[in-house]
DNA sequence: GCCAACGTTGGC
DNA sequence: GCCAACGTTGGC
């Protein structure tokens, strides 16, 4: 199976590239998605498969690193906890609704590849990150076009 | 802070 | 199953 390439949004006053390299192993579970393409998106991810992160909400907006997926789809458990602001109480622990992965830190890029860029790159046309209206916070990336940001990036 | 573009919810 | 109302995302 070819590895394939996604990209995943973070506002980093949520959650920044520097926070899931702080963390421990580097690693985190990417919790809270809430939304059914992102999160079919994200049952697709397989171990090994390389993930740019990116930082929305922010100034500037940008892709800003690289991470790697390190567990495959499971229940998330935020959505069983009332306590939580992903409570969602449709959702059963023997049929949850939502699922998360572990994602770890690969690397930061030395310049971040902004929205601006992206846009301004004709090879980068076609990435659901700039077609209109996308809120996606999980999305596919095409091989090419992660290896142009990295590109870009470097 | 504004608002366009979406997604979800719920009454009918 | 339709669709109005509402909530959220995220760039600007």
């Amino acid at each position: 199976m070819a590895k394939k390439y996604w990209l995943l949004k973070s506002e980093p006053s949520e959650f920044s590239i520097d926070d899931l390299e702080k963390s421990k192993n580097k690693t985190t579970h990417w919790d809270g998605v809430r939304n059914y393409q992102a999160r079919n998106f994200m049952k697709e991810m397989k171990k090994g498969d390389q993930v740019l992160f990116y930082h929305s909400s922010t100034e500037p907006t940008a892709v800003v690193g690289v991470c790697e997926v390190v567990k495959e789809a499971y229940a998330d458990h935020t959505q069983f906890d009332p306590d939580d602001k992903h409570f969602f109480p449709s959702a059963k622990p023997d049929n949850p609704i939502w699922f998360m992965v572990d994602i770890k830190f690969v690397k930061k890029l030395k310049n971040p590849v902004t929205l601006q860029k992206i846009k301004a790159n004709p090879k980068l046309k076609n990435m659901k990150l700039i077609q209109k209206g996308s809120r996606l916070s999980v999305m596919p990336v095409e091989k090419n076009e992660f290896d142009e940001i990295l590109k870009a990036g470097s």
